[in-house]
DNA sequence: CCCCAAGCTGTGATTTCTCTGAGAAACCCA
DNA sequence: TGGGTTTCTCAGAGAAATCACAGCTTGGGG
C-alpha cells in the first residue's frame, strides 16, 4: 500500500496499514545514527543493533520487514548473522553495506537472492532508493506500488534508470540521477542547498557545497535544454522543481 | 491540529489539544530570551538551557515537540548532545543554530533527517516558520497543517515559495517574502516599524528603519499593483495587510 | 489653509548569490 | 594499461538583492 502525504511525499505502508520497520545494523554509532534519522523521515519504524548478537535478539522480537546489515561486524561474520537471520526471518530482504574494497563477488553471490547492497561511503538517497525498492519487490508493502516518478511531461524509473522528457530518453549519470530523483520525490518544494547535498551526497562529503549548483547546471542542460524550464531557482533558499505549465 | 485564534492568528497544537513544547538551547542569554519571548508568542510552551547537560535534563522532563539547538555550547559538542537526545527522544525534529562560516563543514548529515538549520545571525521570521515547518512535517501537530496562508485572493505557499493574487503568480526576493509571510500572519492587525523590523530582520541589523518603509513599497508594486489594495498604512500606527473587499 | 512630520520612492553603490567554463584528478571498462 | 567518462575545484562573469540617501508627496493638526 502506498499513501500520498499533504506534501505530496508518497509513504510505503505494509497491507494493514501500519508502518514498514527496519531493522539497521552497524557497529558505528554515527552511521546508525544517521540511517535510523532518515528512514525514520520516509515515516518507517526504526530499531538498530551495534553487533551481530544484539541484530538477531531484536530481530527476533522486532519482526522488521527490512533489515540494512553491515558486513562488517565486531562480533561475528555478516554472512553468519545472514544464516541466523534467515532461520527466524526466512524471507526478509536485507541490504548490504560493505566497504568500497570487500570482494564484490561474494556480495554478487548473496544478492541473488533478491538483496541488494550499497557500499560505503553511501549517499541516504541511494539507501533510501534501495530499500524502498527491495520492501517493494518482496511484497511487504502491499500491492506493489511504482517505481516511475512523474512530473509533468518528465519521468524517471527507479527500477531501470530511464529518465524521458516529452517521450525522448535522456542519460544522466549516476550522481545527476539522484540529484533529480530527489528533487522529483520532492516536487514543487524549496529544497536547501544543505538538504541537496546531505541527501545525495555521501556523508563523508567534504568538499564545497557549490557542488550542488554545478550538478543542477548539468542538469538544466539535460532536461530543460531549450524547453520551458522545470528547474526552478529560488535566490538565497534552494531549488524545487515543478511541471512546466504552471 | 491548527486552531485560529480571535486575532486571526493559526497556531499549531498538538493532537491532545495543548500547547506545543520548544526546547532553546544556547549559552547566549540574550538568545534564549529573545527565542523564548518570540516562541511564547506563537502561543507555545517553551523551556531554555544554557548548557548541554542542562538540555538533556530538561529534554527528559520537559519532553519538548520541538528542539531549538545552539552547535556551539560550551560543555558538550553539539552532535554528541544531538546523540544523547536521540536517544531518549527518537523523533523529536531539531533545529540548529549555527555561526555563518561554520556552515560547510559540520552541518553535513543534520538536515537529512528531516532536521533543519538556520544560520546566526537570524531573523525570527526565519526561526518561527522554520520550526512551524520542522513541526508540521514531523507530525507532532495532529493532522498534518498545510502550508498555505490565505488573505483574501492572495495566497502564499511557505513550502515552495509561491505568492499569488487573484491566481497569477508574483515573484518576492527573500526578504519580501518573509515581509509578506508575517504580515499574511497577523492580517487585520497594525504592525509598528520596529514590530516588523524585528521580527523580519536578523537581531543584528543595525540599518535604518526606513528600509521597512522601502520594503512596502516594494511589496505594494508588486501585490497591489493595479488592484485594489490590500497593504494599508496607519499613519504613526504601523501597517496591517487584509483582504480587498473591506 | 498651511506646515511639518511621516511616509514614499527613484537612484545608484555595494554586497551577495548563482552560473558556468576550464581543467585536474579519480574512476571505470575493456 | 589507456582512453573515455565522471566528479569536483577554482575562479571569473553576471545577475540579483539589499540598503543608504535624498528629495518628493501626503495627511492631518492647528
Amino acid at each position: 500500500m502506498t499513501t500520498t502525504s499533504p506534501q505530496g511525499r508518497t509513504e510505503l505502508l505494509r497491507p494493514d496499514g501500519s508502518p514498514v520497520r527496519v531493522l539497521v545494523v552497524d557497529d558505528e554509532l554515527s552511521i546508525t545514527e544517521l540511517l535510523s534519522m532518515a528512514l525514520r523521515y520516509e515515516g518507517w519504524q526504526i530499531r538498530s543493533a551495534g553487533d551481530g548478537h544484539g541484530a538477531l535478539r531484536t530481530a527476533r522480537e522486532f519482526r522488521p520487514d527490512a533489515v540494512v546489515l553491515d558486513m562488517m561486524l565486531p562480533d561475528m561474520d555478516g554472512l553468519s548473522v545472514l544464516g541466523r537471520l534467515r532461520r527466524d526471518l526466512p524471507d526478509v530482504p536485507v541490504l548490504f553495506l560493505t566497504a568500497k574494497d570487500a570482494v564484490e563477488d561474494r556480495i554478487a553471490g548473496l544478492t541473488a537472492g533478491g538483496d541488494d547492497y550499497v557500499t560505503k561511503p553511501f549517499s541516504l538517497e541511494e539507501v533510501v532508493a534501495r530499500l524502498r525498492g527491495l520492501i517493494r519487490r518482496t511484497g511487504a508493502a502491499d500491492r506493489r506500488s511504482d517505481s516511475v516518478l512523474v512530473v509533468g511531461d518528465l519521468t524517471l524509473d527507479e527500477d531501470s534508470h530511464e529518465v524521458t522528457r516529452g517521450g525522448d530518453g535522456i542519460h544522466l549519470t549516476a550522481t545527476e540521477f539522484e540529484l533529480l530523483r530527489f528533487l522529483m520525490r520532492n516536487p514543487r518544494r524549496v529544497l536547501s542547498k544543505a538538504q541537496i547535498l546531505d541527501r545525495v551526497w555521501s556523508y563523508d562529503f567534504g568538499g564545497q557545497a557549490n557542488v550542488v549548483e554545478l550538478y543542477i547546471s548539468y542538469l538544466r542542460r539535460k532536461i530543460d535544454a531549450g524547453r520551458e524550464p522545470m528547474i526552478h531557482t529560488r535566490r538565497g533558499a534552494g531549488y524545487l522543481i515543478k511541471p512546466a505549465a504552471s
